[in-house]
DNA sequence: GTTTAGTTTAACCAAATGGTTGACAAACTT
DNA sequence: AAGTTTGTCAACCATTTGGTTAAACTAAAC
């Protein structure tokens, strides 16, 4: 596949590695089908990465690199709790587009290998929501808006905007459209999913 | 494992291939695994079942089959959109604390293989959100709700529910709560998640 | 021009894995 | 009771798979 220099080979290993990792999972994924997409002999993905695990969790961490900012760049932003809802749910819609498989992914893995969990909420650039939590905590105390547990607003956030994306062969079954349909579905979400949080909660 | 009789081999095997490819996934299970499990030798499985993909079908239609009335039966009962809400809301965490892997092993396996869909749409006890739909744009026509299209209603209903079980690991992570807290927090949810959706969508 | 260090490949290997076979036993059938 | 079907198992098989190795190639250093 395609590489942009940089240790052209190793980082074409990464590229490839993340395709197929992110499409087919750990368990499923083969190192000779990463061998071929990136167009290298299956020894050399030994050769930088020494075995599949490692290889594993250096697409993992990729992949969670590019998720965290996210929801950290958004959720911790200067901005008021309102915006913050409607930038997150415009945001998350035009990651996913540009990258399908990720989010499935990491939630995939993550529950796979529990403890893999800890390792990355270590790392420095893991995403807090003590800002927003305190945030929340505040706009319930002058009544702006109704009583509401800081952790549950961020579950329902994140459920509302992902779900869609990762249980989308479920809701196309369920809600009976077809693919031209539901990503229309899905581009409504851009603003639905605010305005339906922002009712729920704003005291007018 | 346990049986409960019923060509009491094949009901084994049933059983202890759910527990294994629920958990694991149909690319990370092991059909040494499963037998062991059951307690029997390997060759039974394909005594049984011919060959590790037909089993696989069999345990997906079989925890399908658990999932679909699940849904079907709230959504289609004879009830007031409110209690519809409510009810989902409140049976759906129950289910999942007996059957927790269920739901995730669903809908990771359907984005594997979209073509699955296509099958288990087909058949006769697939859910069908049409009664509610109606119901819905009853609602908006009678300015009891504000206009929501139903589609993203059912969308925003399923997400609030599944999505915190399917990306727990994820959500304990950015919550920053252990494994107690978190299961507090669902314990709140049963209540919390109709509250919310139900101010949202509610004209005074 | 030779050495040297890093890179790449074809061929190979051992373990794991889904699946098969043939013997054997238990349960029906007649 | 003899024969037939059904269920069960240990051993076996072919293929796949992650991983290794030794030799060949490349390009910079001397």
């Amino acid at each position: 596949m395609d590489t942009k220099e940089l240790g052209s080979t190793e980082s074409a290993i990464l590229n490839s590695a993340k395709e197929i990792f992110e499409r087919k999972g750990m368990a499923a994924a083969r190192m000779q089908e990463i061998a071929d997409e990136a167009g290298i002999n299956k020894a050399m993905l030994h050769y930088y990465y020494r075995s599949k695990q490692l290889l594993f969790e250096a697409v993992f961490k990729s992949a969670f690199s590019m998720l965290a900012p996210q929801i950290n760049g958004i959720i911790n932003a200067e901005t008021s709790l309102f915006e913050k809802i409607i930038n997150f749910s415009n945001n998350y819609v035009l990651f996913v587009l540009k990258h399908p498989y990720l989010p499935n992914f990491i939630i995939q893995e993550l529950n796979r290998n529990p403890d893999f969990v800890k390792q990355i909420v270590a790392e420095k650039n893991f995403p807090n929501i003590s800002k927003f939590k305190q945030q929340v905590d505040e706009e319930v105390k002058k009544g702006v808006i109704r009583p509401i547990k800081a952790e549950q607003l961020f579950i329902n956030i994140m459920s509302l905007n992902i779900f869609p994306f990762i249980g989308s062969q479920l809701l196309k079954g369920l809600v009976n459209v077809n693919d031209e349909a539901y990503k229309q579905l899905m581009e409504e979400r851009k603003t639905e999913i605010a305005d339906f949080i922002i009712n729920s909660i704003k005291l007018k």
